[in-house]
DNA sequence: AGCACGCCGACT
DNA sequence: GTCGGCGTGCTC
């Protein structure tokens, strides 16, 4: 007999055994089954077979299997082990860790139906009753429905106490996939187009015949109707008088379909990229002729370049090399939205190979990407971090952009596991005999220090290019300037990083400016204007709010389920909560004390405009934050009216720092450097630290060079004048002596347990019997290495309703004080946490 | 996660 | 005496 061991979607750490019938001769591994599970009906995924049940099963009867609900096996061998992987490595069972792998809605959930057998049963009970009449009157439903027509849940007893006498039945079923490939309707015509000569036609199916009569092969039924005007009850007449054919087909959902992206031819390469390019070149050599200790060799790299130093070609490379030995390659960027231009540069290298996958897809997309994946029809696939997962049938590159951004890591309030795509990235390569390139011009400490202690190759680029010679020069003479740049190696012109001034906010107010902008940066920008030129105005505003309040009372309108103030959105006239998305209108008079003298305050990107267009008044601004973008797409707008100069300054939050590449930005501002340096987060100052050294890094990108300004009161602190000096390396090395002596990462590992629940007295006592149980393992098992903070209440105390607590755990090896931990729900196990708010 | 089993208060 | 509360343990 044949044994499948199957991963069940539930929170159980263990597989299960079942059965396999001999209807089902081509089981394997990684197929999606359908089986009963204790009373429901389950999908589970193959991770096994055998042909005798583990000797501690031996005598147990196993249940058969019911079903193949995908014919082709939904994830690769190489796939399963990583899930066995991220199991061990967070703690997390491995149904959950293999669901994650499968796009939303490709199996139903477990529904109990429930069919009335005796309809003039008189049970005793009144909930019996119920259930019996609304049974009677409205035929058999599931339990849902049932939960949904008498207004209660807990029928369970009822429920069993009714089957118990047989006046009901229940039984388990799997409800169906809630997504399934689409097809669109097709036409074709049956006869040929002059046999129609003495046919009686209205004009609109003459229209379509002679459409239809181009297209031997058929057309899509929508097309027809967009050509001819006609409608499908036209179509319907055509198909009953014999002369079309309707049909159906199969197609796939693709949002980049109706895109076009101009092909584009790789670019020459710099001195620098050359040497870099080689080396890995050669590391995925000796990889593939099996010569590599995949221990201490380097199929896994950081990519080291400061901003504009050319990495984006050097994975343009990588993954032309790599589509050249028949494998595939994933791209994965921080956020789709924020990355319009790389994501561009890539689908435009690889047209017609290249997919999209991001959260923000619809279902059906995600769905047909990943089928398109795992049939091999796509060679590049370009997403956020869930894109890791794409079934690709044999990974030979992963890449991650921008690699030290935190959207790299699955956090609450999503569902676990809490994976660190960095390290899953690495684990597929390692697996999978794959390079992985970690990109950044401001790595992560861990992945540095990482690189550093040569457990991932160290890749340099440290030039940053303004373009070939020959560009360069047209472009001077087009200006009418002559640029700042000094060629480098070969055709390529190199550039200094821009100069950056800090200026200290004391001494401008010691000299009476009160306003917004110091004299430098005013200064800076009138030139700016002056010049037609581009700035970029950064307002770093991580862990701050706005206030709308009460002048008379100091009443300050907080959000009812976050307690974090409310900011005001001009486009909408209403208060948002930037945590939960909460709205409310803006109150008139003060619920306090009644005053009408309702103040906004703050430092908003509105703030900055309107400070701006006063000193300034010619100045065309745009603004880039979360309040102007309603939708996703609106990034790309912004960012399109901006690079079409219909704009002089642009204006924005943390987003605006990402990988832009904007030729006639020649200065940036921070107006503000402080909020985000004194977070409670241990990793604040390198988050400060690399979002300044980001932006400072869009100055200066095209011919005219540029300056960046930033504005402080903390003119000496690290963050600032490392970042100032463009100065990685000494910022990495004033930050990893405080993480020693601290013991953070990467000299231990942190782990977080966050505590949720809207009962703020319930929350508190859970965080410390949690820590209590901790406490008493680490005496336990003698960790000596091992220490909580905590327990205490989150920096965001209070999110959609919920009232947080934490308790943090620094520890060499974590994993052995939280397996087996009992985690209710409301608690969340975090083994790697980035953030700590 | 569900669901069953099991042991204690408030109802007929 | 039963209904139903949720604590504990199991699902091949």
């Amino acid at each position: 007999m044949l044994y499948a061991e199957l991963a069940i979607n539930t929170p159980v750490e263990q597989t299960y055994h079942y059965h396999v019938p001999d209807k089902f001769p081509e089981l394997k591994i990684g197929h999606l089954v359908r089986v009963s599970f204790g009373t429901a009906m389950q999908p589970g995924i193959v991770v096994g077979l055998d042909d005798a049940l583990p000797p501690d099963l031996a005598d147990i009867k196993t249940k058969p299997v019911l079903q193949l609900l995908d014919p082709k096996p939904v994830m690769t061998p190489m796939h399963i082990d990583l899930g066995r992987w991220m199991t061990e490595r967070y703690l997390t069972p491995i149904g959950q860790c293999l669901w994650l792998m499968l796009p939303p809605g490709i199996t139903g959930t477990s529904q109990m139906h429930i069919e009335l057998l005796d309809s003039s049963a008189e049970p005793g009970g009144a909930l019996q009753q119920q259930i019996v009449d609304v049974l009677r009157d409205e035929g058999d439903m599931t339990r849902k429905q049932l939960e949904k027509a008498l207004k209660r849940k807990k029928l369970q007893s009822a429920l069993r106490a009714l089957e118990d006498a047989n006046i009901i039945q229940q039984e388990a079923s799997l409800a169906p996939a809630s997504v399934r490939p689409k097809t669109v309707r097709t036409a074709t015509l049956l006869v040929a187009e002059e046999d129609l000569a003495g046919w009686r036609l209205s004009p609109s199916q003459r229209r379509i015949i002679k459409l239809l009569a181009r297209f031997p092969q058929g057309l899509d039924a929508s097309v027809v109707y967009e050509e001819t005007s006609a409608n499908s009850s036209t179509l319907k007449a055509l198909e009953d008088r014999g002369l079309v054919a309707r049909g159906a087909r199969s197609v796939y959902r693709d949002s980049l379909a109706d895109r076009d992206f101009i092909p584009t031819e790789q670019l020459d390469l710099t001195g620098d990229q050359q040497r870099v390019w080689d080396h890995i070149r050669q590391g995925i050599e000796t990889h593939r002729t099996g010569t590599h200790q995949p221990n201490n060799g380097h199929y896994a790299y950081l990519l080291h370049g400061v901003t504009g130093s050319g990495k984006t070609e050097i994975y343009l490379r990588v993954i032309d090399h790599v589509l050249q030995q028949g494998r595939q390659a994933i791209f994965l960027v921080p956020e789709i939205a924020l990355t319009p231009q790389t994501i561009q540069r890539v689908a435009a290298r690889f047209p017609d190979q290249v997919a999209i996958v991001h959260g923000s897809l619809s279902t059906g997309e995600r769905y047909d990407n990943w089928r398109r994946a795992r049939k091999g029809e796509i060679k590049v696939v370009v997403g956020t971090r869930s894109a890791l997962f794409t079934p690709l049938p044999d990974i030979g590159l992963i890449v991650l952009d921008e690699e030290h951004d935190h959207s790299y890591k699955h956090a609450p309030p999503f569902n676990p596991p809490y994976y660190d795509a960095r390290l899953v990235a690495e684990q597929i390569a390692k697996t999978n005999g794959a390079t992985l390139l970690l990109g950044s011009a401001t790595p992560a400490m861990e992945t540095f220090y990482r690189a550093q202690h040569q457990e991932l190759g160290y890749l340099h680029l440290p030039n940053r290019i303004i373009g070939h010679r020959n560009r360069v020069e047209v472009q001077a003479e087009r200006i009418g300037q002559v640029t700042v740049y000094k060629p480098g190696e070969g055709a390529a012109m190199t550039a200094d990083l821009p100069p950056v001034e800090v200026v200290d906010m004391r001494e401008e107010l010691k000299r009476g400016n009160r306003g917004m902008f110091s004299h430098s940066l005013h200064e800076a920008l009138k030139q700016v204007v002056e010049n037609e030129q581009q700035a970029i105005l950064l307002l770093n505003r991580r862990g701050t709010a706005s206030y709308v309040f009460c002048r008379d009372c100091g009443y300050k309108v907080e959000c009812p389920r976050c307690d974090t103030s409310m900011t005001y959105h001009r486009v909408d006239e209403m208060l948002h909560c930037h945590r939960c998305g909460y709205q409310q209108m803006p109150p008139t008079r003060c619920p306090e004390c009644g005053s009408d003298r309702i103040r906004y305050f703050g430092a908003g990107t509105q703030q900055v405009e309107s400070e701006l267009k006063r000193v300034l008044p010619e100045v065309r601004v745009i603004r880039w934050d979360a309040d102007t973008v309603m939708q996703p797409d609106m990034h790309e707008e912004i960012l399109g009216q901006f690079v079409q100069q219909q704009a002089d300054v642009l204006v924005g939050t943390q987003m605006i720092a990402k990988g832009l590449d904007l030729p006639l930005v020649t200065l940036v501002g921070v107006v503000s450097a402080d909020p985000g340096l004194a977070l409670p987060d241990f990793r604040a100052d390198e988050r400060a630290f690399q979002l300044l050294t980001q932006v400072a890094g869009r100055a200066g990108r095209g011919i005219l060079g540029g300056k960046v300004i930033i504005q402080t009161y903390q003119p000496e602190h690290p963050s600032i004048v490392h970042a100032a000096q463009h100065d990685y390396t000494g910022f990495y090395a004033h930050e990893l002596l405080n993480r020693r002596e601290l013991g953070y990462p990467p000299f231990r590992r942190m782990a977080r347990i966050l505590v949720q629940s809207t009962h703020p007295v319930n929350v508190q006592r859970e965080a410390e019997r949690v820590a209590e149980t901790l406490r008493h393992r680490i005496a336990k098992l003698q960790l000596t290495d091992t220490t909580l903070i905590g327990p205490a209440p989150c920096f965001y105390s209070r999110i959609d309703r919920n009232y947080r607590w934490h308790i943090l755990i620094r520890s060499q090896d974590p994993t052995r004080l939280l397996e087996g931990l009992q985690v209710r729900s409301g608690i969340y196990v975090d083994l790697d946490v980035q953030d700590v708010l």
